[in-house]
RNA sequence: GGGCCGGUGGUCUAGCGGCUAUGAUACCACCCUUACGAGGUGGUGGUCGCAGGUUCGAAUCCUGCCCGGCCCA
């Protein structure tokens, strides 16, 4: 009998994917049919930023979560598995500023919405590509996008069913306000940098009597000083309590006063208040009730409250201010010290804190029910729920949702120009109140004129709902009552405190559950040194040139196996290589079985066949319950580990010669059971291995078995007649054949040279005939050798010499 | 300053009370074995961050300290 190898090349070639998903994308394999029986598993996807790139950690966050989605239809979900664009914010309008040269606040409306629109619809192309390049398995056709009118009109009417609630309202408070990119920013969005900054110790003289030196990073908010403070244990300044200061060049008297939130380890343990240097001072202006005076304004420059410096910006105003304290001897020293200084996520500069009068939706009061409705999530891993109540337990200010830019969705409000009364459209559709008309002819008031609203919402208030969205929410009411709540919310634990904590808030608001499921925190990617990638740092990998060489398929593999879920993981370039040698292996494995009969009905299992059986009972087991715990470490290295270091290596090898039985020395059932064995375990190697491999299994599997998609098979079971008393000799097995080999190597031997006598222990006597043939023993004795001077006892095992 | 995570052969990583500590990679030696040299087989290499403690037994649990990262103040 001739065997020909089915699967014809003699290795894979990653160029073949792209085919492959060209037929995924025709036979529509991965449409979501919405009216299924089927119960529905969905994955709201993070919606990518259209400009955003991906780079290697953000790619393998995206293959992780198709893997998911494929376990999941495997596993006999409708998945629906979403992707969205997300377009709406600020980066869009930085990069359109930049390349036209142009500012937003200077050019008009119209146009500058336009050429956001126009960027985006030219970059988002990339994106999507990549996405597809990766095998992702998302329902393209109806890709979504957040700027889109139906995607805000969903964003408005949220908004107004919260306004009828009574949860939003106007408030004129200090807020964080970015002078650069001109709006409010959330407390969320602030990111803390380390700089050298030089601290200020200045003369500050008693007006009771004598001097005291303060140490400031800010003295160019000297202007606004309300207030002195000392630590109320600290020794140094008890005699000070009731004085007063007298606050250098603007000459204002401020008390002197003890309170806790001065720190008598830092600078001189006194400290000045002002409005606003940090958040110490609005907490205690707020506290104590003072009144604050502001010194910046919107742009970033001082006002006329600080006098000579007038025009400057805060920068120059400090430097200037300085220099003419040094001047008139009240500048005593200046220090280097690291200080970590609040900015802008998007645009790194510092901020201001200054008063902007904007909306907040209100959420303190939520959070006790927060914290309870976060306990009905379940978390993937468990211990990143703590993330999440962290930031839950640290928020003490509700969240100003309106800001000052163009490219989002706009409030949808219009004012009477006369008494200010706000009128909000009906829902139904999308609307732009800075150009359409309002919603009512005449005010309660009288008048006829009206101001539309020109602020847009924080991108959040649009993105927090993109669980609602995905589900059909005020789209398509049968569906979402069928699949709410989200089954999974998959993200990076970088925007835990964001897209998390706003999406389970909003939702909490609108219809009282939790928005999710199940939610999957996955670690960040980090470069080959273990440190984040940052455009600003250079130390990006993008990921296409390895996708290129190596394929989706070993780029996958290498993310699934590389680290725990919830763990931060390198990239590294030898272990995706190695990754791709394992694919080479499969191959290999996969055309030496592709010779033998895949329909075999007389046959006969013998020991071996069962004892690898029993293994593979055991692989499936362990790979359910990795992909149950959306952990593909777990089964990613299972099936390798299997694959690589006991089917192939002992299992393969043990029954090759079997399998062809050249020699006859196998009855036919023997050897047919050798066939129905090696198919039995590739088949289901290959199913453990398609949601992590997409191609590769793909690939092999229509070349063997199937002209339909691996994709569409159901999740192997482990059978119990797999289970067999003859697993438990795996190790000794294996033990055997490592001695066998390291005996003939120390011999000098070729592994294919014969053996004469060969003594192994009792136990793997039922494995006889193929443990002969395998090592090509002559003699195989399971007996004690009686006379052991003629013989080498090696390991376990007795050798003729 | 507070919280969380981590420190395991040269490098990366698993294990988180119990046989001789997992695997990858690199390194060394050998092998053209009827799927695979983009292979195979064997091997060298570790006081499991440090110091105590609990235990018959600790990489694993507890305490303190040192180092690194992230988040928050």
């Amino acid at each position: 009998m001739k065997f020909k190898p089915k699967i014809a090349d003699k290795r894979w070639d990653p160029k073949k994917e792209q085919e492959i998903f060209e037929e995924w994308l025709n036979k529509k394999i991965y449409r979501v049919n919405k009216f299924s029986a089927k119960p529905i598993y969905s994955i709201d996807t993070p919606p990518p930023y259209a400009s955003g790139r991906w780079h290697v950690g953000g790619a393998t966050h995206y293959a992780q979560i198709d893997m998911v989605a494929r376990y999941k239809r495997m596993k006999g979900y409708e998945v629906l598995f979403s992707f969205g664009i997300d377009r709406n914010g600020l980066p869009v309008e930085v990069e359109v500023e930049k390349r036209y040269g142009i500012t937003a606040h200077k050019t008009s409306r119209e146009k500058f919405i336009r050429l956001c629109k126009e960027f985006l619809d030219q970059v988002e192309n990339e994106i999507v590509n990549t996405a597809k390049r990766l095998g992702m398995s998302c329902d393209f056709e109806n890709m979504y996008r957040t700027d889109s009118p139906e995607y805000r009109r969903i964003t408005q009417e949220t908004f107004i069913e919260l306004w009828n609630k009574g949860l939003i309202y106007s408030d004129n408070r200090p807020t964080n306000w970015c002078p650069v990119c001109q709006t409010t920013i959330a407390d969320a969005e602030l990111e803390y940098v380390a700089e050298e900054t030089n601290l200020y110790y200045i003369r500050f003289r008693v007006e009771e009597g004598g001097e005291i030196v303060i140490a400031t990073t800010r003295p160019e908010l000297l202007c606004t000083c309300r207030m002195v403070i000392y630590h109320p244990e600290d020794e140094r300044y008890k005699h000070l309590e009731g004085k007063h200061a007298v606050v250098p060049i603007y000459g204002q008297k401020v008390p002197i006063k003890a309170n806790s939130y001065a720190k008598p380890g830092f600078g001189t343990g006194i400290a000045m208040i002002c409005s606003f240097g940090d958040y110490t001072d609005i907490r205690i202006f707020r506290e104590l009730n003072l009144k604050p005076t502001i010194a910046i304004t919107k742009d970033g420059t001082m006002n006329e409250v600080a006098g000579p410096y007038m025009g400057l910006t805060v920068k120059e105003a400090r430097e200037k201010i300085v220099e003419d304290l040094e001047r008139d001897g009240l500048l005593v020293k200046k220090e280097k010290i690291k200080h970590n200084t609040p900015v802008c996520w998007r645009s790194k500069n510092p901020v201001e804190f200054i008063f902007m009068e904007e909306y907040y939706l209100k959420q303190l009061p939520f959070i006790e029910n927060l914290r309870k409705v976060i306990d009905q999530i379940e978390f993937y891993p468990p211990e990143s729920k703590q993330l999440l109540l962290n930031w839950v337990n640290s928020i003490t200010v509700d969240w100003p949702i309106s800001r000052r830019r163009f490219y989002g969705t706009e409030i949808p409000i219009w004012y009477c120009a006369k008494c200010g009364k706000p009128y909000l459209p009906p829902p139904g559709r999308y609307y732009q109140p800075w150009r359409e008309k309002p919603p009512t002819e005449k005010c309660e008031c009288g008048s006829k004129d009206f101001v539309g609203e020109t602020r847009t919402f924080d991108t959040w208030m649009d993105s927090s709902i993109s669980q609602l969205y995905i589900l059909g929410y005020k789209r398509d009411k049968e569906f979402f009552e069928k699949a709410f709540p989200c089954s999974l919310r998959p993200q990076g634990m970088d925007i835990v405190r964001t897209w998390l904590y706003y999406s389970i808030l909003r939702t909490y608001q609108l219809l009282s559950a939790p928005a999710f499921k199940h939610v999957r925190i996955s670690g960040m990617g980090l470069d080959e040194h273990g440190e984040a990638m940052h455009k600003s740092k250079g130390n990006i990998i993008w990921p296409e040139p390895y996708l290129e060489k190596y394929g989706a398929d070993a780029f996958r593999l290498w993310g699934a196996s590389e680290a725990k879920l919830g763990s931060n993981y390198r990239f590294s370039t030898e272990r995706l290589e190695g990754c791709f040698r394992f694919l080479t292996k499969l191959w290999n494995v996969s055309r030496f079985i592709s010779s033998f009969p895949v329909e075999v009905e007389n046959y006969s299992l013998t020991p071996t066949d069962r004892m690898i059986l029993n293994e593979l009972y055991r692989l499936v087991v362990e790979c359910e319950k990795g992909y149950e715990e959306m952990d593909f470490f777990i089964p990613a290295n299972a099936i390798r580990e299997f694959v690589w270091n006991v089917f192939a290596d002992h299992y393969v090898e043990a029954v090759k010669a079997r399998a062809y039985n050249t020699d006859g020395s196998f009855h036919g059932e023997e050897q047919a059971g050798a066939w129905y064995t090696l198919h039995l375990c590739l088949k289901t190697i290959l199913k453990l291995l398609a949601p992590i491999c997409p191609f590769i299994t793909e690939a092999i599997w229509k070349q063997v078995y199937s002209e339909n998609s691996i994709h569409l098979e159901s999740f192997p079971e482990p059978k119990r007649e797999w289970l067999s008393e003859y697993g438990g000799f795996i190790s000794q097995f294996m033990g055997f054949n490592s001695t066998v080999w390291r005996y003939k190597k120390s011999r000098g031997m070729a592994l294919n040279q014969k053996l004469s006598l060969v003594y192994a222990p009792k136990v793997l006597e039922p494995f006889s005939l193929d443990l002969k043939a395998m090592h090509k023993i002559e003699n195989l004795s399971f007996e004690t050798p009686k006379e052991t001077e003629k013989l080498e006892k090696f390991g376990d095992a007795y050798f003729r010499l």
